[in-house]
RNA sequence: CGCGGGGUGGAGCAGCCAGGUAGCUCGUCAGGCUCAUAACCUGAAGGCCGCAGGUUCAAAUCCUGCCCCCGCAA
């Protein structure tokens, strides 16, 4: 069978590599975002994907726009059977999507028809949910709304971050890519429609939706961290003598005898920081202020004084 | 040339603008207090102030170059 693999994130990199060892199944090609500046010196930066290609001598493409006419027949070029689309960046329109015989697989790290979109992780988390998982799906226009052909289920502990799971899942979607590619060589592959009465969006993340709400209570705040992190990380503002800085928040333990006004600081020792909640509190571990290292609270608040009664906002 | 912050005893920081005995909060070690302690009191050790040049009677501090770390932005 005559896969072309197209994907940029890193979430992909083990299912593309797991299709590179394959005997049975042939990569005739690999599409990923161009590079794009990033880093400090905004550096032209590959893809994850791409790097994982060029790691294994396999050829990569990097159209502007993966729907212009000159893609199109680039990947026409190719013969494929089947597409392999996993956290592209790009949406495929019907031309493309008709292209591949067999037609296009999505791998999606949410259970749709929860989380269509870009920060189902991240969502999965933040609402408290126990588990999440992989799904195969049956691509067609719409923003993940094909028809499944199998899921996987992933267990979410109480302490997992956003970062964890994207690990967890990356590692579990091979398997769930190769039952499916399996089902379909049998010509056994199902197709059930998503229950749109079910479905729910999860939209691209922006540094802004890191910012801490105190107004909660703490397992809200708790949930948001872990979601946050590592990207685009939870983060509270910090009065200082020069300013506002920001402060991250990598880290924390719920507290559920804290009182206080919401935000402020409670108390400071070598545990880290205690700052109240709408209900309850968070006692502070790892923190980050702007320009500085990633440290321990107890640290931090050594390091700038930070005195009791000081208001993160 | 995308914008900006920083590298000072083991940790986190101040000092730099207005050059001239190395400071703060901790940690470590010793002693004391105590039934006892991670608490308190006293004392001690520990730093070529990122690296290399330059200016100067004198550089952590001013100038130049280099290395490393971090935030924004993507």
């Amino acid at each position: 069978m005559r896969i072309v693999y197209i994907g940029s994130g890193e979430i992909g990199v083990p299912a593309l590599n797991a299709l590179l060892e394959s005997d049975v199944y042939k990569v005739v090609g690999v599409i990923t975002q161009p590079d794009r500046p990033a880093g400090r010196q905004l550096k032209l930066t590959p893809s994850p994907i791409k790097q994982a290609a060029l790691a294994k001598h396999q050829s990569v493409y990097q159209p502007e726009n993966i729907n212009s006419p000159a893609a199109l027949e680039q990947i026409q070029y190719l013969k494929p059977d089947l597409a392999v689309v996993c956290a592209y960046g790009q949406i495929l329109r019907q031309k493309l999507l008709d292209l591949p015989p067999l037609g296009c697989l999505n791998i999606h790290a949410s259970l749709l028809p929860q989380y269509r979109g870009s920060s189902c992780i991240q969502a999965a988390i933040r609402n408290g949910d126990s588990k999440t998982g992989i799904t195969v799906m049956w691509m067609n226009a719409g923003l993940d709304t094909g028809d499944i052909l199998l899921q996987q289920e992933l267990r979410i502990a109480n302490d997992d971050t956003a970062g964890v799971v994207h690990d967890k899942l990356s590692l579990l979607a091979p398997g769930a890519l190769m039952d499916a590619l399996k089902l379909i060589a049998k010509g056994k592959a199902p197709r059930l429609p998503q229950d749109k009465e079910q479905a729910s969006y999860a939209g691209k993340l922006k540094k802004e939706d890191g910012h801490i709400n105190w107004d909660q209570e703490q397992q809200a705040i708790d949930r948001h961290i872990r979601a946050m992190s590592p990207w685009p990380s939870a983060y509270a503002w910090l009065a200082t003598d020069e300013g506002k800085k920001m402060l991250k928040i990598y880290d924390t333990i719920i507290s559920n005898r804290a009182r206080g006004e919401p935000g402020t600081v409670l108390r400071i020792d070598d545990h880290g920081v205690l700052v109240a909640a709408a209900k309850g509190g968070l006692l502070l571990r790892e923190v980050q202020l702007e320009s500085r290292k990633r440290m321990h609270a107890a640290e931090f608040a050594r390091g700038c004084h930070l005195k009791v009664g000081a208001k993160l906002e």
